[in-house]
DNA sequence: GGCGCTCTTTGATCTTGGTCAAATAGTATT
DNA sequence: AATACTATTTGACCAAGATCAAAGAGCGCC
């Protein structure tokens, strides 16, 4: 591997921390991928050969059902996905396919279990994103199961705003069917919930969307009591 | 501590291949404490002070929302929980309570962060079990949107057994009112689930389920094409 | 054993969200 | 700019599940 973004990469909180040699050797091994646009990346079931580090670019991890996909998470860049099945050594439980052109470290995941074994700092870091991880899905699971469409894609609006140093205008990423996917809901359910949004302060013209009344979205949607955790 | 489960605490994957010396000192700062039923562990949003490790009794995982809790996870002995926020110091996303009288080994989270930094084996014991939890998230998530509620019932039925030596009858722990917020449904139309799944194979009088056609239910549950993993 | 309580089940009705169909908007290509 | 294709929106309708109400069942307690 040999690319400008590498300090980056390096300052991701996985990497941060770790021994710099150690890195380097990891970096070494890695090799950097461009892909085009809709293009599986992995399938669920594989075993897991590498830990993907999403340089450039937008990722869907889905689930394939029989009748129909559901999307679980869009990575955005710079960020590592599917740690938890390379570290372990285990298939992946989702599948991946890039959205639009993407650029995608490969790290392998055995040179990544084995500096782990070495590397106190990666290790930690290795943890504590696991952990993150699973606390994101657990707040996903209940986002599911207390509340009803509208009042989600309200939260996942509020929280991308918090996420991107809470602008209060901004371009959804992604197509609305893939937004729809990942919120549980149909894009004919999405779209009227757009609707019921408008009367909570929400304004959408296509994918630009703004939040005109933080106060009346906030009331409406009911965000977590327990807040999202820092990252 | 001192009690006689203490081997068979031992013996948890998270515990089992760690230095002896280290999990005696583990031990020796934990204790052992008997909670009666109904009683609040501890509540989302405090900071996690202990790692648990439930040894005899039932416990359930909730998160508190404003109109109905939602049960995440109902924990049978002897298995440790909220690993992910003594880990890494961080509040609770849930809350606990015992549904019967119950036995909690509680491990200081500072004494087992402090473990992990010391221990390789524990460290890598703690990232597998994290990971696996992480992944019995997504498989929630994955079940709540896209099955409906009589197949994750199906499917929560053919987990129980394959967790239980693949029995093909058993009694259903805790109350059906509990079972029904963990699949996400109402009392009602968990009633109502059972009614349509007497049709698939599924023999249920009061708490004592027998499954009298596995593969009826299979069909109609269509369980995950990744398997669960080996826990 | 009977009483009072809670849990579960059943029935009727309502709400949410899904499905199907068609119109509209948007985008890329020629 | 016109065309072809896809994504989104809108409307009508349907189905799953929630809610409300009330009737059993089960269980502890006196």
């Amino acid at each position: 591997m040999r690319i400008e973004e590498k300090p980056e990469i390096a300052r991701l909180p996985l990497f941060r921390d770790m021994d710099d040699a150690r890195r380097e050797d990891i970096f070494s091994g890695s090799f950097l991928q461009v892909f085009p646009a809709q293009l599986t990346l992995f399938e669920a079931g594989q075993q897991a050969d590498f830990l993907h580090v999403l340089v450039d670019g937008l990722i869907e991890l889905y689930v394939p059902g029989t009748a129909r996909d559901t999307t679980i998470q869009l990575i955005e860049p710079v960020k590592s996905f599917i740690l938890a099945a390379a570290v372990n050594d285990m298939p992946y439980l989702m599948s991946a396919r890039t959205l639009t052109s993407s650029r995608v470290l490969l790290v392998p995941a055995a040179r990544i279990r084995g500096a782990i074994k070495e590397d106190a700092a990666l290790m930690q870091a290795t943890m504590t994103k696991l952990a993150l991880g699973y606390r994101d899905m657990v707040r996903a699971l209940v986002d599911m199961k207390i509340r009803q469409s509208a009042e989600r894609l309200g939260n996942y609006l509020l929280g991308y705003s918090a996420k991107h140093g809470d602008a209060w205008q901004f371009e959804l990423s992604g197509e609305k069917r893939v937004l729809a996917s990942l919120l549980g809901m149909t894009p004919e359910n999405l779209s009227r919930a757009f609707g019921t949004l408008k009367q909570h302060g929400v304004n959408v013209v296509g994918a630009r969307v703004r939040i005109e009344d933080r106060e009346a979205l906030t009331a409406f949607a009911r965000p977590d009591s327990v807040p999202a955790d820092p990252n």
